[in-house]
DNA sequence: GGCCAGGCTAGCA
DNA sequence: TGCTAGCATGGC
């Protein structure tokens, strides 16, 4: 099997384990192979199916170095590809001091930054993974959301079979479009859901829905174009130019975790409303994502802690 | 048992 | 233009 290799030394703090630490929590988890040191995925590039494993033996470390491997690229231009998918996925390129600069004067964030130092921004591979996943995840809570997102990915996804190891590379948009809705009904998806998630797919294939247009637009001029779509409300706008275009500067204003969020650590006796959060955000511009990011992680960190703490009777 | 989840649409006034 | 029931299910 041919392998290549790729060193990689992120500009500190960069905390390698953090990343470890979203996936297992969060509703994609069954996308990766998860081990003690090591992050994995399956990857269709130029239509061969690759795998991209990521080791990091020091990744406790904020200044970590770490090796990519891809399995399976049938020449280095494609292995190349793998590898500046995994460099976006992991905002490789996205250096934090700047935002943790720019925060210096709000102590909420510092001493969140302060928890966090190191984490950055874990970005889904594509625009339109990014997109099925956000409308799978609209509503539901998140259990209920890696059921219908691993039930998906087995059902139409590549099955991948490599060194005894057993992954799905992420459905194209053909192996979507190509589903009846009926297909999903079994799956416990609801009528709408199921529409949303193929008739977007389907338009991806038939060109009416040009997702690489997306790069060349702002923030606004892209969610008022993705709105357009059923199915698509604001929030799934927003979480697509988050986590999968990795805009820096998105605030998803009417979202309620980030809302929550603003309400526990700013210590208010209400949950702000949008055009609260919107004055509120007016301090962290250019690096909304990041404050947005910082203040859910730092939410589910706290709302666990507060479960053990609950379940041990302290 | 009821309400809320990292919402959105269609239908109604 | 603005409001709300309904969607499907899990967790608390």
């Amino acid at each position: 099997m041919n392998i290549s290799t790729y060193t990689i030394t992120p500009q500190a703090p960069y905390r390698f384990d953090f990343f470890r630490e979203r996936i297992v929590t969060s509703s994609n988890s069954y996308l990766y192979d998860i081990g003690d040191q090591h992050l994995g995925r399956a990857h269709l590039i130029d239509g061969h199916h690759v795998f991209v494993r990521v080791s990091c033996p020091n990744q406790g470390s904020d200044a970590p170095e770490f090796h990519l491997h891809v399995e399976g690229a049938p020449d280095e231009a494609v292995a190349e590809k793998a590898m500046r998918l995994w460099r976006h996925m992991l905002s490789l390129d996205r250096p934090l001091y700047p935002f943790y600069a720019k925060m210096s004067g709000d102590p909420v964030l510092c001493g969140i930054i302060d928890q966090l130092s190191g984490l950055n921004l874990l970005l889904e591979a594509d625009p339109f993974e990014s997109m099925i996943l956000s409308i799978i995840g609209q509503q539901v809570n998140l259990t209920f959301a890696e059921n219908l997102k691993r039930a998906l990915v087995e059902l139409c996804g590549t099955r991948i079979e490599l060194n005894g190891r057993s992954v799905y590379a992420f459905p194209t948009p053909e192996q979507i479009a190509r589903l009846q809705y009926e297909d999903l009904r079994p799956l416990k998806y609801s009528q709408r859901k199921a529409e949303y998630i193929i008739d977007f797919a389907r338009g991806v294939v038939n060109g009416e829905i040009d997702l690489a247009a997306l790069e060349q637009m702002d923030n606004d001029e892209a969610i008022a174009t993705l709105v357009k779509l059923r199915g698509i409300g604001r929030w799934t706008a927003e979480c697509v130019l988050l986590f999968g275009l990795g805009r820096p500067d998105l605030l998803p204003a009417a979202d309620i975790g980030l809302r929550n969020a603003i309400q526990h650590f700013y210590g208010l006796d209400h949950q702000p409303t949008e055009p609260e959060v919107r004055e509120r955000a007016t301090a962290w511009a250019g690096y909304e994502s990041y404050v947005t990011y910082y203040l859910w992680t730092a939410l589910g960190l706290a709302k666990a802690q507060a479960k053990k703490q609950k379940s041990t009777g302290n």
